[in-house]
DNA sequence: GTAATAGTGTCTCTTAGACAATATGGG
DNA sequence: CCCATATTGTCTAAGAGACACTATTAC
């Protein structure tokens, strides 16, 4: 290790990008099918190789949402979900890819492809399941940035940027019940919403009609962290068995 | 980006360590002193480049782990935080950092250094108080590993990672207060700790005798996810302003 | 009116936190 | 006994979840 002549190998960096949106009530997920080998016809998560020594690895994040998901970094959120660095997770040689979560308000179009050819959402049950096969790790990766954003949303605002500007409270619950996969009662989800102060703010006089009584508008409000959490449910606080 | 003749760029690929523990009841990280450029004589988190190409990122923390901290990955948990990627993070060139957060128990000894000079564990708080300066991005890395140790021992059971095999009631509230910053009640911390099933579990019939009544010894459970978690204090979970 | 969805109220049970009371060791 | 710490209990208030009820639109 202290030998003078010793230097560190070098390796491609990459990224790739979890982008999870809603459509009709499910959690999809933007898959793009790969022109090129490897894993050529597959379907895989969009992202790419840093475009240059100097781009920073954020910078490439957004680059790629741009160029292959046609989305602007406008008013989405970003965050990291790590690094994949086993040796063999590809073929082509030691390529390390630091991958990024991203939300987008629901999207009803598949995105007209740019550069990556046939980009598209996916349910994101249809990988889960197996019925959809992904290249590389990305089957791993995307089930990262799901448990992510399942936990992210218990604590903080995150939930808002499935929606658009604006969106009622039915909207935002059904959401929680995509991401999550539960059943909320509506009546209790919406007292919990309102009892977090900065959470969501009405947004204007404005309603909305579709069949029953219109709903109230609202809108994202300041507050990024919640208090109280929306715990999500599934585990019945067993409180038995002391010693 | 379908020019034949391009080449992504290689970069260098680092691990970096924050490796916390308990001494005196306080949160001390592991640093060691730089004996080379850049930054040579500052303090920095244990870490090192890839060994060679075809080294896995996880075993090459481990490797450093074992190297520059003389610590078995034996019973230590070992957790990606995160990749850091600024393209001017070294002034060498470029490096991008895969950063992991481990935890040891309390040693007493400022362990006997190996392949750095230099290291020693240092409270947690010199750093973040400014009073000692790390190279590199490393300040952001520790304060990042520092924030998943406190949100992690809220649901899970990574807190008994600080104390050794077997412990009381009591230590075990230590860790979270170091690691919490804040002060519990222990009669309401016992209640809640054992009211978590799996948690910790009775290690044999022996008992630890310092100054009081002896305290029954625990031992680490087989639950790893904590339910109903502890939540940290802090925010008096406001529930007013309806609307 | 009915259908359908939005929003409010109420009840019960669990848990968090404050804090009293008791237990068990060493002087 | 006294002191110090461990362990148990009790009380109160807040939040979670179940669910009845009212409100407002379209037809």
């Amino acid at each position: 290790m202290l030998d003078e002549s010793w230097q560190p190998p070098a390796v491609l960096v990459a990224v790739d990008l979890v982008i999870l949106t809603l459509r009709s009530e499910r959690l999809h997920v933007l898959l793009v099918e790969r022109g090129i080998e490897p894993f050529r016809g597959h379907h895989a998560l969009p992202g790419g190789f840093l475009n240059n020594a100097g781009e920073d690895v954020l910078a490439a994040a957004h680059r790629e949402l741009r160029e292959e998901a046609n989305l602007e970094g406008a008013r989405l959120h970003l965050e990291q979900l790590g690094a994949y660095g086993a040796p063999d997770r590809d073929p082509r040689g030691r390529v390390v890819s630091v991958a990024y979560l991203a939300i987008a308000p629901g999207l009803p179009e598949p995105v007209a492809g740019t550069d990556a050819a046939g980009a598209s959402w996916r349910p994101v049950e249809d990988v889960s399941s197996g019925r959809v096969r992904l290249a590389f790790d990305h089957r791993q990766i995307l089930a990262d940035g799901v448990e992510r954003a399942r936990a992210k949303i218990e604590h903080s605002s995150l939930a808002t940027a499935f929606c658009g500007e604006t969106f009622t409270v039915a909207e935002l619950q059904r959401v929680y019940e995509a991401v999550w996969g539960v059943r909320l009662d509506q009546r209790n989800f919406y007292r919990k919403i309102q009892g977090v102060p900065g959470f969501i703010v009405p947004a204007g006089p404005n309603r909305r009609t579709t069949k029953g009584r219109p709903a109230r508008l609202f809108r994202a409000g300041p507050r990024n962290a919640l208090h109280p959490p929306l715990v999500r449910p599934g585990s019945p606080a067993t409180n038995e068995g002391n010693q």
